[in-house]
DNA sequence: AACGCTTTGGATAGCGCTATCTTAGCTGCC
DNA sequence: GGCAGCTAAGATAGCGCTATCCAAAGCGTT
């Protein structure tokens, strides 16, 4: 016989193993015990829980990543980082998922759907618990891994305009509401030519946009003219831009809602330089209420979207679903409030 | 004896195995093959890389870290999301790591040592690749556990003062020389009394602040009452909140030097609230140049910080110094620009 | 030719956990 | 009272990969 070979891997780590010898159970019961997964004596779980306190045993999760296909992250998807939005979003995420026991993986799409595709590849590699995904148009190569994975999924931002026995998880609001809202407010202000100035063109300013065009069609005041679309990112000084073309428009404007706050902060500093008074002359009006938009001159009217309150439900109705527990509704509308400022 | 058992635990996933007998080699062959670990006959690095993207392999990252002891993560702590300065850092490592092949995990500090602590800590249960962090100013527990884990580790944003043989891996530039720079670009143009406005009092904002003593040192124009400083979050209120205290100091201040964009944009907003004409009353400049300050009216004069180039540079770094390869300095400068605009 | 050294491929044994099957103990009920 | 039917604890066998040891082959040296 060969003598007992001395391989030297232990690496001090306090295992399960360690934990069951100090309680005097099996190493199964332990695991059992502290995942509640099945009815354990609850004088066991005491004397596990005892044992694991005084040993400080901390699970590994790549063993358990392995050994169950299911580790403790969470893939998050969302398109931008350069946008406050999506900032407060996954920051709201994050905590929340961390607070649950998840680890966050990050993931940004720049709105490209080949990225998007690979990085949930890459994410779901890592047998995620979890996927948390910024809107609702995926292409079908990324909708089918999203299935075929069978990881639990919840879609922030934006709700699908109809339900059916498909409807995926969504917290979220309507674009197109938020858009017809806001539009209705400049119309009530007794505005007539309101241009739409979008930017990004990603699915939720094209919401938007149908909203604005909504409100305006059921008062005949719709025009294709008033549309002022750029598919470059949202930026200061692409409102400024934006702003300076649309004033020179004839018969002249005078309202513009920009698809976000930083083309009509743009916008508000544009008029400033060319001494053109808001909203007198011209209404200006964003979306997001993002920072600042309460500090310019003249304040911002825009619409508030409770972005961090998304990606906090998003997570705690992802976390329910991981957990298996019983799902109230697929669909979590948080509204939003429009904020009247003094640009309208 | 008893019969065989038949667990059916196969998942369908391919496995090196698999790989390994489409190749015609053992399991471990493919597994050096395909990491290059150790001499293999390039003959038979072909055959298994043929027979890997014959069969669509991809190693599976659980098992990879658990028999491995470490993972393809790599962690980042940064103080806060919601200053645009660390998204930036964030955005250009998180880019640069997925290129290694690496998947990130974020974790944010909010200033706050015992967090910071404990987001390493579960960090470092993902036995990570790597760690990137935002500053050298840590408690000692957090130092402790970073290096007992032997985890390589990139310090972002700041440099240390002096370096000696325990110098940490650093990338960023000097706060304090930047801090001198742009307080001596204020003396050259005239200003007299220059007031420092700094909010969050980080360290960076205290080295920023050494810098503007020191400049204003060398000319005898420091004045512990031009210091204001308030531990409250950057923002563009408190900017324009601090602006109308420091305007009511007596004997006049005649610029100010904010630790941040924002609170500069805020100060520049309420002085065309209050009709206080920028230059020519007041200098006003800030820090880091972030998006919107060139938009401003007039346009902030600023120091421009390469933090994109910092969080990309301190990505490489680390990837370097996981694959063990050569290391040049242990510090990088990445220096800062003074951009001169009309707001001085 | 014998010896040591380096290279390269393979066998073996885990990493630390959980899925699955098995068994001991405990009802309840005809 | 014996056996189906259940519950709780344990035994066993991996999950898919790599660390470690071993052995064969190649090669230069004396």
């Amino acid at each position: 016989m060969r003598p007992t070979l001395q391989r030297q891997r232990s690496t001090g780590r306090v295992t399960l193993s360690d934990v069951a010898r100090i309680a005097g159970v099996s190493p199964i019961t332990v695991s059992r015990a502290l995942r509640g997964e099945r009815s354990v004596d609850p004088a066991l779980v005491e004397r596990v829980n005892l044992a694991s306190a005084q040993l400080g045993y901390v699970p590994d999760p790549a063993a358990r990543a392995l050994a169950s296909h299911r580790s403790n992250h969470v893939g998050i998807l969302i398109p931008l980082l350069s946008n406050a939005l999506f900032v407060d979003l996954l920051e709201a995420a994050q905590r929340t998922l961390r607070a649950g026991g998840f680890q966050t993986l990050i993931g940004v799409t720049h709105y490209d759907d080949a990225q998007e595709q690979q990085l949930l590849q890459e994410q779901l590699l890592h047998r995620p618990a979890g996927l948390l995904i910024t809107g609702l148009d995926h292409n079908a190569a990324t909708r089918a891994l999203m299935a075929q994975s069978q990881v639990p999924c919840v879609h922030m931002m934006d709700l699908p305009s109809r339900t059916d026995a498909n409807t995926p998880y969504c917290v979220g609001f309507r674009q197109t509401d938020a858009g017809a809202a806001l539009t209705r407010l400049l119309l009530a202000g007794g505005r007539r030519r309101i241009a739409f100035a979008g930017a990004q063109l990603d699915p939720r300013v094209m919401q938007r946009l149908y909203g604005w065009r909504l409100a305006l069609q059921e008062h005949g005041l719709y025009d294709p003219g008033l549309e002022w679309l750029n598919p470059a990112a949202s930026s200061l000084a692409l409102g400024g831009a934006m702003f300076e073309q649309i004033l020179r428009q004839d018969p002249p404007v005078d309202a513009i809602f920009f698809c976000n706050d930083d083309l009509a902060q743009g916008a508000l500093l544009a008029a400033l330089r060319l001494g053109i008074p808001v909203p007198q002359r011209m209404a200006i009006a964003g979306f997001n209420d993002l920072t600042g938009s309460d500090q310019m001159l003249p304040t911002l009217t825009t619409v508030r979207t409770p972005r961090a309150k998304i990606g906090e439900a998003a997570a705690t109705m992802l976390v329910s679903l991981i957990r298996g527990e019983a799902q109230t509704l697929p669909l979590v509308d948080l509204g939003f409030e429009i904020v009247q400022r003094d640009s309208t």
